[in-house]
DNA sequence: GTTAGCATGTAAGGAGTTACATGATTTT
DNA sequence: AAAATCATGTAACTCCTTACATGCTAAC
């Protein structure tokens, strides 16, 4: 599951609470996704049951308990194992984004891998696009063709984009570089 | 709810059965959005229900029934109704694909209004984005940069397709035109 | 004659949201 | 002292998926 996993990754970075990690978590997730509280706290308490968290309540003097969150070791396992797993789940649209955003807890291996599986999965989808706006061209409406033909240029964007990345991980990963992989217009050959 | 707007648009243009229907609920949705049967074949019942349309059992001697479905007039003005509806819920992420696809049936004002609404709300979480970034720059790790760039890029990139859409839509609409409006290189400014 | 695709549905359950309930702390 | 924001949680509900159950029809 997407929010666990996001979760366990923020706490392996430091032990939060709640409120914190929510913020956390809007900023990580950024435009792919949004959790909300009601979601948030079932999940916490469902990873302190299988003892992956520990829940510190430094409820100093008579305040409502802060609930400070904190890793484990079978926590911090568990993530890594999660993080280095490398099969379709790993690749479809939700999982991907935040898979990426935890990479550095991903070997080199595995990171490749995954970078591979998301490239020729979106691949298949664009030559599903591509055959559909071939053949019915003539039959769509005007605007159904714009959002077609949009959605059709943003795969594209999203593979030259891994084109790049996974031309970097091949030669030492991301961490060994200094300039940013970016999809700008300029850099992309 | 989006699956009850796409079919109705869907069938608004002709009558058609559930397994065709999902076939072009997948195609006008691309890679948006996917629905199962699960959750088609309930919405149609539902639809039904409500009056919106009927079931057509054409049950050509001992075949299994292939029930086509099609638009009653209630269902033909809910539709209208819907599509002509501008408020937050029209521009946020899931919903704004689906009502773009299918503008052809909403009028030149709401049109506008959705793509200036979808506009703005991009831009402010462009802005939130430009903000964390650089803000944090420096603390965040290779990879999340690396994909909280590839996002702020995306959303650029959906703000000038839309602001090119929103120059059409000013001279006419895009059904009085004959190029595509895509973002590519070339054809941006 | 068997595989693949066409075709329709249901039941159980997963994942998440909304709305509510509560209260502390900081800023204005 | 009011308003904003920090902070934690729960219950009911919604939407959708998965897995199952069933059977037809075309192609190889």
């Amino acid at each position: 599951m997407v929010l666990e996993f996001a979760v366990l990754g923020l706490l392996h970075e430091s032990p939060l609470h709640g409120y914190e990690l929510k913020k956390r978590l809007d900023a990580v997730l950024g435009r792919m996704r949004a959790f909300s509280y009601g979601s948030l706290y079932p999940c916490l308490t469902k990873l302190e049951q299988a003892g992956y968290i520990t829940r510190d309540a430094s409820g100093g003097a008579g305040r409502r308990s802060k609930v400070v969150y904190k890793l484990t070791a079978e926590g911090k396992e568990h993530f890594q194992g999660l993080a280095n797993e490398a099969g379709p789940s790993q690749w479809e649209d939700d999982a991907f984004g935040v898979h990426f955003a935890f990479f550095s807890h991903t070997d080199a291996e595995t990171r490749l891998r995954i970078l591979e599986g998301r490239r020729s999965r979106l691949e298949e989808q664009r030559e599903g696009l591509r055959a559909r706006l071939t053949r019915a061209r003539e039959a769509l409406d005007a605007y159904t063709l714009a959002l077609q033909n949009h959605g059709l240029e943003s795969v594209d964007r999203e593979v030259r984009w891994l084109n790049e990345l996974i031309a970097v991980e091949r030669t030492g990963g991301l961490d060994s570089r200094r300039g940013p992989v970016t999809n700008d217009p300029h850099t992309v050959s």
